[in-house]
RNA sequence: GGGUGGUUAGCUCAGUUGGUUAGAGCGUUACGUUGACAUCGUAAAGGUCGUUGGUUCGAGUCCAAUACCACCCA
């Protein structure tokens, strides 16, 4: 045969080349009547509006590692593929986008907003689709889908409406996390907790009967809504004045005092404040002693322009009023001390403002109901957590699960199937006319809100796969086989898709849950967009290729964070070009050599050719292993042992003499080592296939193709252990020893490994039948058998 | 405050059930352009495996305590 591959390699090139011939060729279709075992894989739905980041590269490669070894395993894969609407993310730039353009979003209707996102989403969301294509994933691209297409907003209604009727799904007036900014509620998930340098203030609210009595807190401006204070019952120094009145500096109105184990008597002065509306905790307290939450912020969070509040700062800013409030408590003289302190103060995730505990009224899922069902399934061990310390973090959380406010004050999402009357009853319903008929014919106003995001991306897995219609999909595919994810989505969507899963299918919705850790920078810092440290997936590609960025994204091991350097990546690169460079050198050996007929029956094979086909073997092996447990960092590591250091540095030179001197060797030693060859280098791009299918499918089409036939590289088997190559090659390690000595001995006479020696000494108990391959590794033209390795070299003798 | 993970070579990290001399990549040093490969090869230097104590014939690995780092929850 005679191929040239060309001596430089050109990856984009090559790439660019085959993502074609893919994207032509549906080779990654499922078929749902196929009779091999099925292996389905949800792909996360990134935010359609969403840009590729080293995350989302992550997660899919890992994932197409797997579903390309699966498929080559001969499973029927479904990898499912689509977007999020991402209700507030997407709310958020269409308005922007708006407001560019002069216009008012707030000023459009309802429809008008729907009508132009879509639009908007139409034109530019959706290309994160297209950049995952770039980094040559196997997605069954023309299943995707959308969590507002038609079909899952079906699926949305239909579960919203069922929950509803059995209870699951409720309304309820209490205090919720209100984000100021975006004017919606947001679910506990969505605040997170930082700690700031705060003041701790200490004053003095005057008692009815005369005297004071001094509180402590970090709120002073909610004071107008304080409806209570509270003494710890067992506090000896305050308890004599439980039951007396205290009146709300700045203000003539009387609170209670009361006693509540909440007022803890080493904080501050052991005195608290209660303002129900906006506290938490006090809310707790309110409840136990029968108080009236009065509300006393807008929804953007300034002080109503109502009683209780004062005139002087109705309307004001939260914070203003905090100024205001301290600076007139000092003028009064009722100011004690004021601390520093850090406070942990909760922000919204998205919001980026501090939230605030706001009384409304939300729609809410009874998550305490869904959890029971789904803590029974894994504590039966239904599924798997990679790692297993995931295990007990997701369980905590489960076990402890609060309602989960679902209702958003948002436009964009799927909005809630509940109308109401003038009455101001509720009315669930799929349509707008079964609602009317539910009411008896009234005219209804529909709910306004939408739901969070993460409802809908918990119906995913059986969404996408055609629920609630009862498809073939639906049986085949379901429970789905493995998720790889991000570990900080455990809670808002592994969690959520658990508790819809079990509900609706009656069985969890993932086998194995795989998360990884996080692609950080050089440093170890997290990549983040407003540090400006992220590295775009897509200039990495177009810089080293998307193998380059494949072989490097597999370096992460099952659960760690790894960390993104171009120089990480050039090892991908190194790779290739070695790759290449074998294949030429296999090749440049291959012109007298026809793999057709028979190959020689590998017991009558020169050893090294029997070791290198046992090598082969035991890493076929692990690297299956490896990948059966997905754990493609441990696989990959298996095949690179064995291509560098088996393969590229001992075998390739243990059979050189045999084509430089074939005459000293014979026709059949140089077919066998052909025949090797050929096989190994099969092997070699078969088990590499998964990782960097780029360079692999090129070499496979311009190698392997025209004997095999097939269209593509992925749909052939992958390597396989094979029984005929397991012989006894013990006798190796007496060559691979010698070779390994000659090599020292060179660097410390330094003799360049390019000076052949003379005569090259072993020692007797080598066994002559390994002089040859000696020979070949050590570079040597004549060996004889003496005491101790030693040389003498050609032509300059020893220096 | 509660929990989880980590601490191994200059750097980034492997190390499966305890078992000879603890590995890799990068970096460093030396030598070398040889008939696959300078986007390279060969070799070398470099580690009391965070600390202390324990179990064991034997501990990077198991147990206890402790320090520091990271993350999650409150």
């Amino acid at each position: 045969m005679k191929i040239d591959l060309g001596k430089n390699i050109a990856p984009r090139d090559i790439e660019a080349r085959i993502q074609k011939f893919w994207d032509e060729n549906n080779f990654w279709d499922n078929d749902v009547n196929s009779k091999q075992t099925p292996f389905c894989v949800m792909m996360p739905p990134p935010n359609v509006t969403g840009n590729l980041h080293m995350g989302h590269a992550l997660d899919n490669v890992m994932t197409d590692i797997i579903c390309r070894y699966k498929r080559m395993c001969g499973f029927d894969v479904l990898w499912q593929p689509g977007t999020d609407h991402a209700s507030i993310a997407t709310q958020l730039l269409v308005e922007r986008d708006l407001s560019k353009r002069g216009i008012n979003p707030h000023a459009l209707s309802l429809d008008e907003k729907l009508n132009y996102a879509w639009k908007w989403k139409e034109e530019k969301g959706g290309q994160i689709l297209n950049q995952l294509h770039v980094l040559g994933v196997t997605p069954v691209w023309k299943r995707e889908r959308f969590t507002m297409d038609d079909g899952l907003s079906r699926a949305v209604t239909k579960l919203f409406v069922k929950m509803y009727r059995e209870g699951l799904i409720y309304r309820e007036k209490r205090l919720v996390n209100w984000c100021p900014r975006q004017q919606t509620s947001v679910s506990d998930l969505e605040v997170e907790t930082r700690e700031e340098h705060g003041k701790f203030y200490y004053f003095n609210y005057p008692l009815a009967d005369g005297g004071f009595i001094e509180i402590a807190t970090t709120r002073p401006e909610t004071l107008f809504g304080d409806q209570a204070i509270a003494i710890h019952p067992e506090n000896e120094k305050l308890k004599h004045l439980i039951g007396k009145k205290a009146i709300i500096p700045l203000t003539d109105i009387e609170i209670p005092i009361v006693a509540d184990v909440h007022a803890d008597p080493e904080k501050g002065t052991g005195a608290v404040k209660i303002t129900p509306a906006h506290d938490f905790d006090d809310w707790e307290v309110g409840v136990r002693h029968n108080l009236t939450p009065v509300c006393i912020l807008t929804p953007d969070a300034k002080l109503i322009s109502d009683a209780p509040v004062p005139e002087k700062y109705r309307g004001m800013d939260r914070y203003a009023a905090r100024k205001a409030v301290v600076e007139d408590i000092t003028a009064a003289g009722l100011m004690t001390k004021i601390e520093d302190k850090i406070i942990p103060t909760p922000y919204s995730q998205r919001g980026g403002v501090p939230v605030e505990p706001m009384l409304t009224t939300q729609w809410f899922v009874d998550a305490e109901k869904l959890a029971a069902p789904v803590i029974a399934a894994v504590e039966e061990g239904k599924v798997q957590f990679l790692p297993e310390h995931r295990y007990n973090l997701f369980m905590s959380w489960m076990k402890n699960i609060r309602p989960w406010t679902i209702s958003r004050q948002l436009w964009w999402g799927h909005h809630i199937p509940a109308w109401y009357d003038d009455g101001g009853n509720v009315y669930v319903a799929e349509t707008e006319d079964e609602a009317i008929n539910q009411s008896g014919g009234k005219t209804l106003t529909r709910d306004p809100d939408v739901l969070d995001t993460w409802f809908s991306s918990g119906l995913w897995p059986f969404s996408t796969l055609g629920w609630p219609d009862d498809t073939p999909e639906l049986k085949r595919y379901y429970p789905t086989d493995l998720l790889y994810t991000a570990a900080d989505i455990i809670f808002f969507w592994v969690a959520r898709m658990m508790m819809f899963g079990i509900y609706v299918m009656g069985d969890i919705p993932i086998k194995t849950l795989n998360f990884h850790g996080l692609v950080r920078d050089a440093k170890g810092q997290k990549m983040s967009k407003t540090k400006g440290n992220g590295v775009d997936p897509l200039d990495t590609v177009e810089k080293f290729g998307a193998d380059a960025l494949r072989y490097f994204v597999s370096t992460a091991p099952i659960g760690t964070d790894i960390r993104y350097s171009d120089e990480e990546v050039k090892r991908g690169s190194k790779l290739l070009t070695k790759l290449w460079n074998v294949a030429r050198f296999v090749l440049g050996n291959l012109e007298s050599f026809e793999p057709t007929g028979d190959a020689p029956a590998v017991e009558t094979r020169p050893i090294e050719d029997r070791w290198i086909l046992s090598e082969l073997n035991k890493t076929i092996a692990e690297v299956r292993k490896n990948l059966d447990k997905y754990d493609s960092f441990n696989a990959r590591s298996a095949i690179d042992t064995f291509f560098y250091d088996i393969f590229c540095d001992q075998y390739v030179e243990f059979i050189k003499d045999r084509f430089w001197s074939p005459e000293k060797y014979g026709a059949e030693s140089v077919a066998a080592a052909q025949w090797t060859l050929w096989t190994v280098l099969r092997a070699i791009i078969g088990l590499y296939a998964p990782f960097i299918p780029f360079l692999t499918e090129e070499l496979w089409q311009k190698i392997y193709q025209p004997y095999e036939g097939g269209k593509t590289l992925h749909l052939t088997e992958y390597p396989m252990v094979n029984a005929e190559y397991d012989t006894d090659v013990s006798d190796m390690q007496y060559a691979i020893d010698v070779i390994k000595t000659v090599r020292t001995l060179r660097t410390e006479r330094k003799i360049g490994n390019g000076a052949k020696l003379e005569t090259l000494t072993v020692p007797q108990n080598v066994p002559t039948a390994l002089y040859g391959l000696i020979k070949s590794g050590a570079r040597a033209n004549n060996i004889v058998a003496g005491d101790a390795v030693d040389f003498v070299v050609a032509d300059a003798g020893e220096k």
